[in-house]
DNA sequence: AATGAATGAGTCTTCATTCAT
DNA sequence: CATGAATGAAGACTCATTCAT
């Protein structure tokens, strides 16, 4: 007689949450219904307004903790660093960037859900913005150490940019495996291109 | 008066496919209802059975008409290129992809609302895949006459990957206007700094 | 280049007829929609007002010409009986009853589904009472001239309903083939039964 | 005030199915909607699907509990008989097939409803084919008891479609009250002219 | 705290009918 | 005569939300 278990809020918003990425990983967050992930949470459809006020509030909270994850993950590898030269940090954003999706597949399909909505949903897109500048300010910083600003700043542009692109097209190949390998050496790959050929231009810049 | 006007088929399915492209690009793809489609084109809500079948058959339409659209404009780009040296078809490619999202902020939103569905609709993920194909297929063509083979698959691997992040970055920014120049400028950025590292590794092609 | 095929308009009604009574017969009276009737009949779907004004009218068309059948049906029978003793005129027109059914099943089933419309359809169940009420008189004119006024009603009545329901379950069995034989048996018994249970009222027939 | 007034599940199903037989009755089951019988019954659209599933859902249930009423007023009757000769166990069923009728009209027409409506739903021509079995097995057995095999057969057969018979003409005329004493009387009728010519065919067969 | 019955607005889909050609 | 594009009312179904228990 476990029925009518009261579990502290944190965790039931914890379960909640999971439920409901299964849920949208499965059916994709337009199809997403409360009964579904009230079912696959094994509770009640009530529970979704009584911890999250209604269904946009439970969206909203689920892309948060998304984000948070990253930056805790992010946080983490760049703690993890031990030779702090800013191209080993850059490569340490990659790498907390790949080793979510290489947690899982459902995660790339859960942000690629999430991205699209953010385009309609008011706070969804704020939360998305946030975090799109975050990535940019976080790899502008290290490429600054690196090169003259207007190369920094484009390189940090491409370098989201590919993280990005590089993510999108994992979630829409239909491989149920993406390879964080090939992803994340294309993302080296582009930073060490850019810091090859930065010396020489700056030369000829300082010139100037 | 101008009630039951009767117009070719092909100018109706435009029309409709039109209508549907600006409602989903105001509202979201998961929120537009044919009634709002019917009511943009100035048509009852019957039609869209009448020309597509169902909802999904119009979506459906709408897609492949937006693919459709690139790969015309991709053939167009590349036969007005003179020079056709592999690095220029390379930049035709780019041009193309950035000449869509150019001519409006809207397209990428409905890209984006597209790429999103595609994961949940088999049709739709269908084109969306050979979509994605092509674009990869075409640049590793052009990269591989100037690099040797490994080199030119992540070549093409990471443009493709930035040429899609640049476009969802751009989508998800909240900026009415998307920059396609600087778009462009990064994206043939990464392809000369390809092209430039190649060298060393390539010996005989310095004495070309 | 036969389109437009201009025939004549008893042809065209007989046609749509037809093509009603296939698509009734495969998918319900409910479920029969004009442009199913119109696509049968290779017409288009304006066709029908055309000739029928309505849908109803086409349903009442369709009704009058089944009953109309029937009615030349048990003429036909009741001519071509030779000796004209009342009993054997009573089984004309049982034999002409299950004639019906006997040349399809698919007669037997539209019949039915005409009967249940007839309670709704006010137009229909005015065809269906006439129908009804001409099968009893039919049968009390001649089982009259065979018993008392009396019994002859019930015979009568009993009849008509023992034809109708070995009519209705044989529809409703799901046998692909209705065994006219033993139907008619049946109803022959029960004409049997009825006659040779009068003597014992009318003495004047022990005489025989 | 009485809004959202809980009842025990098995108290609202009834509620609904009485509600949809109104419906049913004065629109026929192929006009019935959903909003009717939600109006009907006091209540709101959405309760079907919450109780049913879905419109054909609740119409199974409609046709399920018709079909279990009068399986238990035929087990009713005959237990009610007191001296369970054969004879009197058969005119208990036909009692029992009447007593339905007898208790309203409303039923009749139901019947014949659901009866044209098992030919194009499977479900309900599955429970309506277990149904007529279960009337002729039922008679058979009882007239096994009284006359020889292929006799017993025939009288079952047409006993039950004369009893089918005039429930359907009782339901297609006009007439607002089913004259179920003279429906009886003609069934009675038939049974007792079976077995009285039976005796004179037995003796006959059991010198043989 | 938790449940799930009940609501009803919103949406897709169907289809008889109309009418310009 | 005949067509079939276009209409729009009607209906089934979904689902977020509410609220009595």
């Amino acid at each position: 007689m476990n029925k009518r278990q009261v579990k502290p809020e944190h965790v039931r918003r914890e379960e909640i949450i999971n439920a409901a990425y299964d849920v949208i990983f499965e059916v994709g967050l337009s199809n997403t219904t409360i009964a579904q992930i009230a079912k696959k949470a094994h509770l009640s459809v009530g529970i979704v307004s009584h911890y999250f006020g209604d269904k946009q509030g439970l969206i909203n909270a689920c892309m948060l903790e998304m984000l948070n994850i990253l930056r805790r993950k992010t946080s983490q590898y760049k703690a993890e660093v031990t030779d702090s030269h800013p191209q080993n940090m850059i490569k340490a954003i990659i790498d907390s960037n790949f080793d979510i999706s290489q947690v899982n597949q459902r995660a790339m399909r859960i942000w690629l859900d999430f991205w699209s909505a953010s385009m309609h949903m008011p706070e969804l897109g704020r939360l998305q913005r946030i975090n799109d500048q975050r990535l940019y300010s976080n790899l502008k910083f290290y490429f600054l150490e690196l090169m003259p600003k207007e190369q920094a700043s484009i390189a940090a542009r491409g370098l989201a940019a590919l993280i990005d692109g590089l993510w999108l097209r994992g979630s829409l190949s239909g491989d149920t495996h993406f390879d964080s390998t090939l992803a994340r050496s294309i993302a080296y790959d582009y930073v060490d291109t850019q810091l090859k050929l930065i010396k020489p231009i700056r030369r000829e810049r300082q010139n100037e």
